[in-house]
DNA sequence: TTCCAGGCAATAC
DNA sequence: GTATTGCATGGA
């Protein structure tokens, strides 16, 4: 079911190519070699941060205003004044919040590139700012570790579909474990999975009524709780 | 004008 | 332990 389900949004949408990286010009469809470079890795991280409940449009405004100050760069990012941090991400939203959860970030960067490590997921959910769906985009964009991405719209199609019941209030942990449990364990599928379900709930699960011409349920949404496979 | 967006932490119950 | 609230801009 996970795997079918898969199926169809990649026959509909095709490769989405997430993150989209400013130095590619956006997304980068069929090349999953990307990120390579250390300031295309802390912009993913960046932008996952200020992605939070936020449109990708408006967080694209706050990472030009970041570029544009020479701040894409974890250790400017301490330097300069919350201030003048906060006004450059002042489009992406909540930016008193956001600016805080930056300047946390780019410390805790700045000790892995000291250590030359990557970040663990349990390191990542021990900073203030950090939470489930913002530490597996890190892990998975940014550093391609096979980890599934759980977000409110990922909820909303499962639900539409059957495939969870949204009285049973499962976890996070939970939802992330019926993807991997039902899926190869592939980072690049895991990106493209994610994001095509973004794509997909934009178009058809973002205004009520949920799920209208939505093209999984004549063939997913049978009202079978228990099948997930 | 109202609603919503690729959440999270703090607070209330 | 679960439910609610504050955080904020910009586009539809």
């Amino acid at each position: 079911m996970i795997q079918k389900i898969y199926n169809i949004l990649y026959e509909l949408y095709g490769p989405q190519g997430w993150w989209p990286l400013s130095s590619s010009g956006g997304y980068h469809p069929n090349n999953y070699l990307l990120p390579d470079k250390k300031k295309d890795i802390f912009e993913i991280c960046i932008g996952a941060i200020l992605t939070q409940n936020t449109n990708w449009s408006n967080v694209e405004k706050a990472l030009f205003n970041l570029r544009k100050r020479k701040l894409m760069n974890a250790k400017k990012i301490l330097e300069v004044d919350d201030e003048i941090l906060a006004m450059a991400i002042r489009p992406a939203g909540y930016f008193n919040q956001k600016a805080k959860k930056i300047k946390i970030f780019a410390n805790f960067f700045i000790q892995l590139q000291n250590k030359n490590k990557i970040p663990t997921r349990k390191e990542l959910l021990s900073l203030w700012g950090i939470g489930p769906e913002t530490a597996d985009s890190i892990l998975l964009y940014a550093y391609k570790i096979p980890t599934f991405v759980i977000d409110s719209y990922t909820k909303r199609i499962l639900e539409a579909l059957h495939i969870i019941n949204g009285d049973l209030k499962l976890s996070y942990d939970e939802i992330k474990e019926i993807f991997e449990s039902n899926l190869p364990n592939d980072y690049i599928l895991f990106q493209e999975y994610h994001a095509l379900i973004v794509q997909h709930a934009k178009k058809h699960y973002s205004k009520k009524p949920f799920g209208k011409n939505c093209p999984l349920l004549p063939v997913i949404g049978n009202g079978d709780l228990s099948n997930t496979n």
